[in-house]
DNA sequence: CTCTGGTATATTGTATGCAAAATACGAACC
DNA sequence: GGTTCGTATTTTGCATACAATATACCAGAG
């Protein structure tokens, strides 16, 4: 029994799984409610060929992706990136409020001292005046802090279950953020947020988050009309 | 254009989906805590043998079982059908808890009187004294309570993110309904949770379904440490 | 008798082949 | 001119074939 503490070396990277995440980083990086309807359309034949390998393995990958709900198959037609309705962003939104509610809970309970102080630091560049001119920048630091009070809670499977529809909700974030001077209303909140976390008050994060997030639903259902 | 109301024959139950739904099923029905070690494995051939369907839907079909958590697949080894640690249960129950919290919340503002009443039907054939005669009834419509409490709150979403891990829930109440005469507690606080419905107080309706969530998270903690 | 090492077998992961269905295109008809 | 029908082409869905890896089995050494 040699005592070497070898890293297991993981041949589990395997193409379907190697072409699973490629498609879905690039799905990601593209916004998907700014491009034309032509580009939604995932074809089989050039996926295979642009990363060079059969089509086996992208069904697999685009299998995943369908289950995941990033994209959609019409039977017999192909696949397509998925684009949600308006009624369907706003549940997951909805959705989005359950487990960030949850992770403000268990943060608020579990998390240490300095992991709820790191909160703090993702807006430490921005001061009151500034934001408006570094809007992309702040909607980036809006987005990571909604996600961090997820993996503070400490749950793989609520952060698993997040994973899942965080990039409609980032999306929805992103687009949301610029209007109606949102930005001034959201920095109270997250202010509020991190102090409730500090003061371990369970129940007020719990409330203060999910207002927040209903709140970001009621924007939508108000205002967005071109989905 | 013709005015017949023809149902459209629907092609669209490809192999693939139908072998996932299969499978699903089969393992949805199976206990799946209580069968041994060896009947764990999925074999590829013998499930397109005893189908009659090459392996090519059935990878697919156990690619989407794996996205969903309901199978792990172990790298050139094959796929097995996926035990929970009991570490992940107690974090399944967490993410329940928030996601039927959040649906009891809807279904207090949204829900009809008629569909809030149904779920006093669900127990109406049990009064006190006769449950613990008839515990496996009594934990089959524990279930479906919570089911369909999700259910009501009219979110798809949210009833789509709960019917991922609905399998595992299901199976930890089944077992431990019998345990410390926990139905005793569980049909005071179903009551409570529908008269909070009835009564359209969201926040008591989220904080008793949470609660009562979180105490099975409690007790599973304590008591089973055979998991 | 136990353990090591090697070979045979079985099983996965990927590529390719094929049939059915959908789209695209064009001709014929109204 | 616009619509409808029919054919050609493309594309999916499934089956099969093949290569690489893992398991099983057995022989031989200690």
């Amino acid at each position: 029994m040699a005592a070497l503490a070898l890293a297991a070396l993981r041949s589990d990277v395997s193409l379907s799984v190697q072409v699973y995440e490629g498609i879905r980083a690039a799905i990601t990086a593209t916004n998907l409610y700014e491009i034309d309807e032509a580009n939604l359309r995932l074809d089989e034949r050039e996926l295979a060929a642009r990363l060079g390998v059969s089509r086996t393995p992208i069904r697999e990958a685009l299998v995943r992706l369908e289950h995941e709900g990033l994209v959609t198959s019409i039977p017999r037609r192909g696949y397509y990136i998925a684009r949600k309705s308006k009624t369907e962003l706003l549940e997951i939104i909805v959705v989005w409020a359950a487990l960030e509610s949850m992770a403000a809970r268990l943060t608020a309970l579990q998390a240490s001292d300095e992991a709820i102080a790191s909160l703090r630091t993702i807006f430490a560049t921005f001061d009151g005046e500034r934001i408006a001119a570094k809007l992309d920048e702040y909607s980036d630091a809006n987005i990571r802090f909604h996600q961090r009070i997820i993996e503070l809670s400490g749950c793989e499977q609520l952060r698993r279950t997040a994973g899942s529809i965080f990039i409609h909700v980032r999306s929805i974030r992103h687009r949301t953020i610029a209007e109606n001077q949102r930005f001034e209303r959201s920095i109270v909140d997250h202010l509020q947020i991190i102090e409730s976390l500090e003061a371990r008050d369970a129940d007020l994060a719990e409330r203060l988050v999910r207002d927040h997030a209903l709140a970001l639903a009621a924007h939508v259902n108000a205002n967005d009309n071109d989905l």
